[in-house]
DNA sequence: ATGGCCCGTAGAACGGGA
């Protein structure tokens, strides 16, 4: 079983780009973000077409996410949730499902443009309710190892680098949003809490990132941060087998600023 | 030193991204 996490930057521009990756992996859940889609005018009907059900959660031009899921390997999603029920949010960040025994949530984390602006405190807000949704479904494992909990996946663009060998040039992000203390802090109370980063639990290739700027040769230069991530709690983490970064995407004419990340589960 | 691109909404610039 394969899962993935891209952030598409419009999936109107882009989804000829997802149709042909779908059609080229055997992706059998992808999480998509900055779909900038409402969903009216979400291309279900194309997507159904290519084999994948579709659920989503979008708004006029910014934000907006989804989980497709092949159908002939892992059906259709169920237990579909919108948002968080810990934190009212007008903005349309997280969707999850169960897809084949897995729980899945997508989500794509604020940016927070610059620390101490007020999109920064929004990003920290929204990160402590994450965690105050997401941790305590771990720690019923903890106190009862037996109990029925399905295994859960959090994949997306968390906006988060973090350590610095996830950063081109960490004196310059020193400090700076994606890479502030803050920040980091609240992706190691996800790691702490029990989710392992897929992504370094193998052997890989140094200067790994996931996103690179448009502006100045980012991507040719490699000059990249990575921000996008699939965390599995233990349950899930038993059955990793790879994880890896697929670059391609990121070399078509128009891409998506951002690369997939692929993770494979026995 | 600053910003350099791309997208959506527009129907010109501008907000937002990271």
């Amino acid at each position: 079983m394969q899962i993935a996490t891209w952030n598409v930057n419009s999936l109107k521009v882009r989804l000829p780009q997802v149709l042909d990756w779908l059609a080229a992996h055997p992706i059998d859940v992808l999480c998509l973000q900055e779909t900038k889609l409402i969903d009216e005018r979400f291309p279900a009907a194309e997507l159904e077409a290519a084999g994948y059900h579709a659920v989503f959660s979008g708004q006029p031009t910014y934000n907006g996410v989804a989980i497709l899921c092949r159908r002939d390997t892992v059906g259709a999603p169920t237990e579909v949730v919108i948002g968080n029920p810990l934190f009212a949010d007008e903005q349309k960040r997280l969707i999850s499902a169960t897809v084949a025994g897995l729980q899945v949530v997508c989500a794509y984390f604020p940016n927070g443009q610059a620390v101490g602006s007020d999109k920064y405190d929004y990003k920290l807000r929204w990160l402590d309710a994450l965690i105050n949704w997401i941790t305590p479904q771990l720690e019923a494992e903890a106190l009862t190892p037996h109990a029925a909990r399905l295994p859960l996946a959090l994949l997306g663009d968390f906006n988060i680098a973090p350590a610095a060998e996830d950063v081109h040039d960490p004196v310059a992000w020193a400090g700076q949003v994606l890479c502030s203390e803050p920040e980091r802090e609240r992706f190691q109370k996800l790691i702490s809490a029990g989710f392992v980063d897929s992504f370094r639990q193998f052997q890989q290739p140094e200067r790994s990132f996931s996103w690179w700027d448009y502006r100045q040769l980012g991507f040719r230069r490699n000059a990249g941060l990575r921000i996008d991530h699939i965390l599995l709690d233990r349950l899930s983490a038993q059955r990793l087998t790879a994880c890896r970064i697929d670059r391609e995407p990121r070399k078509l004419q128009q891409p998506s600023d951002h690369a997939p990340v692929i993770a494979e589960l026995a």
